[in-house]
DNA sequence: GCCAACGTTGGC
DNA sequence: GCCAACGTTGGC
């Protein structure tokens, strides 16, 4: 099993939105990389960080894990969606996502300042200056590591 | 609202 | 294939 951390905007979609949904599928990625991940490496089961950006308290809120794997995102085709892609056929799909479904909600945020403050989170792409990509993979020790902050 | 960092686009 | 221009992300 693999681990990972993903973004959203909480205004946009937040984990109590996925709490209430139970499954979602994780659409308008437009970025390469990101897709990649979606598309070839992650897998049923993989558990993910669902984190809070571009908002009051950026952080970590609670827990997903991948419950369909890779399938084209149908928001590539509808040309009334803000993630339309011109370019996109049914036949030749660019963008592809997978479905998560709820875990847990953390009973308080891990703030960003809080993991920018653990030495052993300093590899993480998120607490690095100017790292932008939505999804990132998450080492079974980063993730026990953020684990054991939950309740502290 | 600012702005640094980064990805993407498109002319050549 | 280079690279400048542009758009976006996301913390502050």
């Amino acid at each position: 099993m693999k681990y990972w951390l993903m973004k959203s905007e909480p205004d946009v979609f937040s984990i109590d939105t996925l709490k209430s949904k139970n499954t979602s599928g994780w659409d308008g990625v437009r970025n390469y990389m990101a897709r990649n991940y979606m598309r070839d490496n992650m897998k049923m089961g993989d558990l993910i960080f669902f984190y809070h950006s571009s908002c009051e308290i950026p952080g970590i809120a609670g827990i997903a894990k991948v419950s369909r794997e890779s399938h084209p995102d149908p928001t590539q085709f509808d040309s009334k969606s803000d993630y339309f892609d011109p370019k996109a056929t049914k036949e030749t799909p660019r963008w592809f996502m997978v479905d998560v479904e709820f875990v847990e909600k953390f009973t308080s945020i891990i703030t960003l300042s809080t993991l920018k403050s653990i030495k052993e989170l300093e590899k993480m792409p998120l607490v690095q200056k100017g790292s932008r990509l939505s999804i990132n993979p998450v080492t079974e020790q980063e993730f026990q590591t953020i684990i054991s902050l939950k309740n502290s």
